[in-house]
DNA sequence: TTTATACTATATCAAGCCGATATATTTAAC
DNA sequence: GTTAAATATATCGGCTTGATATAGTATAAA
């Protein structure tokens, strides 16, 4: 999914500035399986301002400067419900730690077993904070998608915890470091 | 990992070829965590052998024409080594099916019937063909992740098994189609 | 046998994305 | 009173992505 189609999607669930649909990836709802940063939202917003599928208000005073407030159009509706309407393209993974523990033998066993406990304490955290949602008035899809995300975080946790001492004994450590 | 990175893990393997390389990420045994093009393979090989830290061999006959086969240097090993000691950076998931599935309520029921088994079927046939791999003469890295990747598509697939007819049948469908 | 399809193999390109950075104000903390 | 964090918009170079071009080889079908 492209940057405009991703902001389609957040204003759908209603008006938004910039900087909080930045927020929505971050933090929110999507955190965990979308990501889009500010050099390709502030883009699409304008782009999708040219083609009148959002519209933008400006409000200068209330605190912040000049906070810009998109809504999205009719138009843009539709285009986003076209959007949906596509095959979705397969997912995709992108791991450095994986890649990282892939050649656990070149590694340094004291970093190969700082970065398996911080990555271990980052999905724990996450779960954590995923769990805290209140399901009360919440969409169906949003809440799938949750549990979803919930279920291969927690098959990731249960497998690191289950294979740490198996693994990390197992990684030879430096094997040829010396050669 | 950058794309250089990721071409000096597969050559401190073994010696490869830009299209070796790709195979691996494409079916290889990277392929459910990284990802890396031609577009991005082919320029890499060209600056690391400008950096020294991989050799070019051509062997025009051989069949095929003009294969270059290459190989890491020494230096292309302790620069590899050097990438493994720094902190990976987190995950980074993209699903648009999930996107897809968390505006479900926004697609024709049909389609989200379809996109839901197609992704069903593509992550048990993933699974089934990882499940193949031969154990014997595997690192300890290899044989590791290959279980992480199992454990959170076979989390997948039980959570998309066990919710199917209740999702299915709560997303409304269309909600606001005649808006 | 010829034709078509798939595979091996290298390479480039436009469009778009990513991470970092710049700027500036406001709120919160210490 | 000062520092740090949060709010807020925006840009830029470098890199990645997906598509495409090119071309020989192997395999299978007609």
């Amino acid at each position: 999914m492209d940057a405009k189609t991703l902001c389609l999607g957040v204003l759908v669930m209603g008006d938004a500035s910039g900087y909080e649909i930045r927020k929505m990836f971050e933090e929110g709802p999507f955190a965990h399986f979308q990501d889009v940063g500010y050099g390709s939202i502030y883009p699409a917003l304008a782009k999708l301002s040219d083609e009148g599928l959002i519209a933008v208000t400006e409000t200068p005073d209330e605190g912040h400067p000049d906070k810009k407030v998109y809504a999205v159009t009719p138009a843009g509706r539709a285009v986003f419900r076209k959007s949906l309407a596509r095959a979705p393209m397969t997912d995709k993974i992108r791991s450095d730690t994986a890649f990282l523990m892939f050649f656990a033998e070149y590694l340094d066993p004291d970093h190969l077993r700082t970065v398996y406990d911080d990555y271990l304490t980052f999905y724990r955290e996450r779960i954590r904070v995923m769990q805290e949602l209140d399901p009360e008035g919440v969409s169906e899809g949003r809440l799938f998608v949750r549990g979803l995300g919930l279920a291969f975080y927690q098959a990731v946790v249960t497998y690191m915890t289950d294979n740490r001492e198996r693994f990390l004994n197992a990684a030879p450590g430096n094997a040829d470091a010396a050669e």
